[in-house]
DNA sequence: ATGTAATATTTTGTATTCATAGTGCAGAAT
DNA sequence: ATTCTGCACTATGAATACAAAATATTACAT
């Protein structure tokens, strides 16, 4: 087995989204790179390459002069975040092969119904949730579709943390999961791509609901 | 008047676009770090960032102690690129103000009608091209998207100057443009995004035929 | 007391330096 | 003849140093 040899940049960009997942961060607020970079034990140039590369995914934005921060949250952008990644994962489901899907039905079915329950981390039920999401569009074949909706996602980790614990909501996440595996086990494509916009659109108002802001 | 001040890796991105189109670099070959800054006049570290961007953009692509690269061409990428893009621009599209797709109506047709003429130069049309699609996208409200497309075709740069000066493909990129605009005047958006979808597909299987590869 | 200008401090943006990994070649061993 | 090893050289990855811009502070005038 090879050992794992990453440059610095790559790590220190996943260990900030970590940190962010932890809530660690609060929206716009700004960067101190020294400061950061002390805590990190690394120096400000792998850092700013993480930074920078962050910037790219739309986690922080940078002004002139002033440095990178953290950008702030809004309704209006995380309504365009879901619409986005709806469009793409619908593609990506569209692309992947039929038979595979098929295939892959009963174990995406199994997954939704063993959703974990509500006394779990509000962090194990997201990163299931991402799991799940990713199992569902394995079989696509369309490599930079499936790096540019990564891409995306981690621009929305900044409202992962903003859930507030509820029940209601969960439930129905995995009840669309359901509705979605099931197509796929039917051999329904459309229905499935179709499913999955809705479940998109309805976790976006269901997010919406809940962000006080 | 204020004058433009814009950090240093953001203009060299730019320039380094810029040569892209124009054919300086071949795709897949390295880049010299030191070699290019000094071209440049700038020092390796604003270089670096840009390189950064540009390989989180699709552009480049870096190895583990091996630098950055032109991340070769392939059959397969340019047509990701082209689901990818095709999916974004009709998502564009379809969340774009009825109102104002019909007013502008006309003004695309007009353009498309203006297309540039065989002996314009090949970077020309591109231009041309790429103004009607933005114009075409204008009316968009979901501001992330429009900054994604943007950065998804920066990816697609690699495959424009390899494209041999041919006649026909032109008339016909021209004509689903029309077609579009039709629709559009006609206040017909689902057609106007199946056609705008089209325009895609046949656009990659024009450039696939052209790519000997 | 408040607003403003001058200055000090902090922080970012860029350049330079240092360390280490990668590459190629020469020569020895098989 | 071929392959392996060691060494020199080159290029990248990371750290440090320097310059410039932004922010905070203080002194002064009103």
């Amino acid at each position: 087995m090879p050992i794992e040899r990453r440059p610095l940049r790559e790590q220190i960009r996943d260990e900030l989204l970590r940190k962010l997942d932890r809530g660690d961060f609060a929206a716009g607020t700004d960067i101190n790179e020294v400061a950061l970079a002390s805590e990190l034990g690394v120096s400000r140039t792998p850092l700013r390459e993480a930074l920078i590369t962050l910037a790219g995914e739309g986690v922080l934005e940078s002004n002139q002069g002033r440095g990178f921060r953290f950008a702030p949250v809004s309704r209006k952008e995380f309504r365009e975040l879901c619409e986005i990644v709806g469009a793409l994962e619908s593609l990506a489901l569209q692309l992947s092969d039929a038979g595979y899907l098929r295939r892959l039905g009963p174990k995406l079915l199994r997954l939704a119904r063993d959703f974990p329950d509500q006394v779990a981390e509000q962090q194990e039920i997201e990163r299931h949730d991402d799991e799940w999401h990713d199992l569902l569009l394995s079989g696509c074949p369309n490599e930079r579709l499936l790096d540019l909706i990564t891409s995306v996602k981690a621009g929305m980790r900044r409202y992962a943390h903003l859930q507030a614990g509820d029940d209601a909501p969960l439930e129905r996440e995995a009840a669309e999961h359901c509705r979605i595996a099931e197509a796929l086990v039917e051999g329904d494509l459309p229905a499935a791509t179709a499913a999955l916009r809705d479940n998109w659109v309805n976790g976006m108002e269901r997010m919406m609901s809940r962000l006080t802001e």
